[in-house]
DNA sequence: GTATGCTTTCGGC
DNA sequence: TTACGGCCGAAAGCATAC
């Protein structure tokens, strides 16, 4: 089973604000060089009509919506992480294995909870609806299918508010008229190759022969994608324990290729970043810099170290370093943007077990 | 030729 | 007419190993 909440931040928002549920809401992040300077974290349906979305410029999302009544607020996220948690550990009960994905999407293993049977399981998912609405006043879209690839995508087929439930006979025939795009693995890029191949739709990747597939792609890949056209899946629901990377970006309040300027706002973001992994005791061996240039070009360079780095003073040289670097080679544009991320965790001495790890 | 791991970019929300 | 966040994991590309 998967679960999607429902247009999130903004249904939050309606929640605890129930006046303004028949009006566009639009929840920004405003980047704070003033006036409505900042981007669209997400919008409920009413602005979504009128082509508001998720990373879309704030003024261009008010001058959408100058002929409708619409509110625009900032993002609150102590508010959503805490709703998030409360129905978390709602979905938590129903699992034999749970698995959170972000803020707002989760899988749940029910195979034995329902007694494999699909009546159940569409009962179970109208009784964690109830439940969720009930608590939290909160919608979601549930899909129900033999495994992650086709729950996810059945969640994705009604929304908002939707049960899509795909019984095992029905996977061939609902996944053959949807978009290769569907399918977690397909990006922009392999879209674009299967299409030269003559491939679409799910149904026409099915069909397709498999040793072509590999000679395009290779053995892994290609094996992946046929298996993925039947709606084969086998990858378990695993619970994440531990975030895989911990990042900070700021925008800067002007435009600039100052050095010194930019070291200290890496200063702030490593400061951060660090208190963070030490309260988890964690350690770690990669650190990535971004940069979002004037034209909003984003740009990118990492290190990873060979044994875990210890010291806040390490990441802020690292990160230093890593910035002069790229600015030698980018030297056409002004810096907008700038960020600091960690990965690559490794658990201190003395704890037992990082999964995944 | 394929697998693996690292780096950089992409894209969802 | 233009307008432009912050965070995460996935995708893509490449080098090297087997």
């Amino acid at each position: 089973m998967h679960v999607d909440f429902d247009y999130f931040f903004a249904q939050v928002e309606e929640r605890e604000n129930p006046k303004i549920e028949n009006k566009a809401v639009v929840v920004c992040v405003y980047s704070g060089r003033g006036n409505d300077a900042g981007a669209v974290s997400t919008a409920n349906y009413k602005a979504r009509q009128y082509g508001v979305k998720s990373g879309i410029p704030i003024a261009f999302a008010k001058s959408r919506l100058k002929d409708v009544e619409a509110v625009f607020l900032p993002v609150n996220h102590r508010l959503y992480d805490e709703v998030s948690d409360n129905i978390m550990n709602i979905l938590r009960k129903y699992a034999d294995e749970f698995e959170q994905v972000g803020v707002d999407e989760a899988f749940l293993d029910i195979t034995a909870n329902v007694d494999e049977d699909l009546e159940k399981a569409k009962k179970l998912a109208v009784v964690i609806k109830e439940e969720i609405l009930r608590k939290e006043k909160i919608t979601c879209s549930i899909g129900i299918g033999p495994n992650k690839l086709v729950a996810k995508i059945a969640a994705g087929r009604q929304k908002p508010n939707g049960l899509t439930v795909v019984s095992p006979a029905d996977v061939r025939g609902f996944l053959a008229p949807l978009s290769v795009r569907e399918i977690v693995g397909i990006g922009r890029k392999t879209e674009g190759q299967l299409k030269n191949l003559g491939i679409q739709t799910i149904g026409q990747l099915a069909a397709f022969n498999l040793d072509q597939l590999i000679n395009t792609f290779g053995k892994n890949l290609g094996m992946y994608f046929h298996d993925a056209a039947f709606g084969i899946d086998e990858s378990p629901v695993k619970q994440r324990d531990q975030a895989e990377s911990i990042s900070r970006i700021v925008t800067l309040k002007e435009n600039t290729r100052d050095l010194a300027l930019m070291n200290k706002e890496i200063d702030e973001l490593a400061e951060d970043i660090h208190s963070r992994i030490m309260e988890q005791g964690l350690s770690f061996k990669s650190v990535s810099i971004t940069v979002i240039m004037e034209d909003l070009a984003i740009v990118s360079r990492s290190k990873t170290f060979q044994s875990p780095i210890e010291g806040l003073e390490t990441l802020k040289k690292t990160a230093k370093d890593l910035l002069e670097q790229l600015l030698k080679e980018e030297t056409e544009h002004l810096v907008r943007r700038i960020g600091v991320k960690i990965s690559n965790f490794i658990m201190e001495k003395g704890q037992t077990k990082l999964s995944d790890f």
